[in-house]
DNA sequence: AACAAGTTTGTAACGATTACAATCACTCGC
DNA sequence: GCGAGTGATTGTAATCGTTACAAACTTGTT
């Protein structure tokens, strides 16, 4: 599913900025946050506005295209893969790993009350990633 | 376990202001955030600054000996019981509701590379609580 | 071409959090 | 007891991510 068609099954208007945002989405699975994103992006869309990012990211969000990630306190990170899946930050370099999930343990797990609508679920896990735990056992 | 006795199990100094967050946290469990507890403390410790209350909760958050949330976008939210279990929040009216956890069932569902060292795990559940699911069927 | 509706832009405001320097409290050696 | 030193607290100022807002721009329609 391209950018495109992403956009007009949900019924968000596709501008040029739009599709711009959500294809680097599509393309980048690091997890980006607004800043990268607009960084990557104004070369080519000159006149953008962070402004436009972070409206156009909203809207995706409330469209259900992408995923906003609270996991790291300094600043929103997003995700176009909105299938259920965890993530993992380093603590020490900021990167955030993918986490595979097996999906039927969900309902196993949480005891959540009949009456909850649950919209959306967020499973995050904070530590130090291979690299980092290497560097630190060495330090 | 009083909060004097867990500042000085994990080596905090017990400063009356401390033991007064703790103790805060320890007896409501209501998620509050730093205002919620400056509001509530700063009638008895008139002298109290937001700033020791930040200081406080990070100092307790790395100690362990209390958990940050960041299931609410706009603010950092404490919680004293750092045994497993899972938050949700409700879009409307805010309100952070427990929810408990099989224990056994987070190993079964995260697909964790061994190199990794997780620190902390936080589950999210985004939606509307049951008084708010209610309202707005009827609205 | 004129208009309406919606989008983008840039700047200004906001608000949560942190930095920092000054003050304060407490302990320890004298 | 007394002053130095260490660490805690305080208040203000700065920071930084995000949002509000108003003006300019696009696009589709008559």
């Amino acid at each position: 599913m391209t950018a495109i068609e992403s956009l007009a099954a949900c019924g968000v208007k596709a501008s040029p900025q739009r599709v711009a945002v959500l294809d680097y989405l599509m393309e980048h699975h690091t997890h980006p946050n607004v800043d990268d994103i607009y960084a990557a992006l104004h070369p080519d869309y000159p006149t953008l506005s962070r402004t436009t990012v972070y409206n156009t990211l909203r809207l995706l969000t409330e469209s259900g295209v992408v995923q906003t990630l609270s996991i790291d306190e300094r600043n929103a990170h997003y995700d176009a893969d909105v299938t259920l899946h965890a993530h993992f930050i380093c603590t020490a370099c900021r990167t955030i790993i993918d986490i595979p999930l097996r999906e039927a343990a969900l309902d196993a797990m949480a005891e959540l009350p009949r009456e909850m609508q649950v919209e959306s679920t967020q499973l995050y896990f904070r530590g130090l990633c291979p690299a980092c735990k290497c560097r630190a056992e060495h330090a």
